[in-house]
DNA sequence: TACCAGGTAAAAA
DNA sequence: TTTTTACATGGT
């Protein structure tokens, strides 16, 4: 195996361990974090590396190791790719300081910038991977979809081998679209979603669909008009999907039973809520409102008391 | 056992 | 056009 080192740099304050929480009982042949380090396979042009990152520096001046396994020398492009998307996962690059300045009226918003201080939303390395786990994730409880999301990355996804384990990427549109649905139905998906996901995965191969051409577009809601476009996705999907691949943060999935049951537990006193209740408290959030609503869930998450 | 859980498209009315 | 229904797994 070839071993690379790489240090990272954030806009600070960035709390990686802090952030890193949220992985902290993911699959340990997928992606995890154990306490000390987090890592994960990425596809860096076709070639696969294990990444393990570690912090070594703090929340005020973050820095990160980064350490890339893989079964060839990693040339200088990759390893640019390799420094390029373990920024991007973990949202090194965002500001947090606007987000904070902009949510200070918010009492309860207020109080958690300060409790939940240098905690950064994670990207998924791709649209297309954050768009199948969000398809999966419809309707299901999170449990559900994960261990159903875990089967189809095991069953399908490229992987390699390090110290007697393997570990496994994500799989890629031209491996899914070339499934039968009878396969996807057996990781869980039911039929339906099994086509969602196949032809989704399909059109990227035929080039009918280029989701990163995407990012280019300026006006998050038209980003989402594009998604919507697409056989099984529909606005709670799509919302998701900017917020989580992007990432843009001026949208919320204000459809979502978690986040609604989130922002009454705070906002309302645990009274159920509408989605339109849910999108007027977004509103207070402006651009913001996607972070806001990641920080209500991580705080109930971690049990936080305001 | 039944019902709910980070929805959606297609069928039925 | 609007309303109703089917659907997958995991937890209670």
């Amino acid at each position: 195996m070839f071993r690379t080192n790489l240090i990272l740099e954030a806009i600070p304050p960035f709390d990686f361990h802090l952030s890193a929480h949220i992985f902290r009982e993911g699959d340990p042949q997928i992606r995890c974090y154990n306490g000390e380090i987090f890592w994960q396979v990425l596809n860096l042009d076709g070639q696969l590396a294990l990444i393990r990152v570690e912090s070594i520096g703090n929340v005020e001046i973050p820095k990160l190791k980064v350490e890339l396994i893989s079964n060839k020398k990693l040339s200088d492009r990759r390893q640019k790719k390799a420094r390029e998307l373990v920024a991007s996962n973990l949202n090194l690059q965002l500001n947090l300081i606007p987000f904070y300045l902009y949510v200070a009226d918010d009492k309860v918003m207020n109080s958690l910038s300060k409790l939940l201080r240098g905690l950064k939303s994670p990207t998924t390395p791709t649209i297309f991977e954050s768009l199948v786990d969000s398809i999966i994730e419809q309707q299901i409880s999170l449990k559900a979809a994960h261990s159903i999301e875990n089967r189809v990355i095991r069953n399908f996804g490229d992987y390699i081998y390090f110290e007697e384990e393997t570990y496994y990427a994500y799989p890629s549109p031209d491996t899914l679209a070339g499934l039968d649905l009878q396969e996807l139905r057996e990781c869980g998906l039911s039929f339906r979603k099994s086509e969602y996901v196949r032809d989704l995965s399909q059109s990227i191969l035929d080039n009918d669909l280029d989701l990163d051409r995407l990012k280019e577009i300026h006006e998050t809601h038209k980003i989402i008009d594009e998604l919507c476009k697409i056989r099984g996705v529909g606005v709670w999907t799509a919302e998701l999907t900017v917020i989580r691949s992007i990432p843009r943060f001026d949208a919320m999935p204000a459809d979502d039973i978690g986040l609604r049951r989130t922002i009454s537990h705070f906002y309302r006193q645990d009274q159920r809520i509408s989605a339109n209740d849910a999108r007027e408290i977004g509103n207070y959030w402006g651009k913001w409102k996607g972070l806001a609503g990641y920080y209500l869930v991580v705080a109930e998450l971690t049990n936080i008391k305001i």
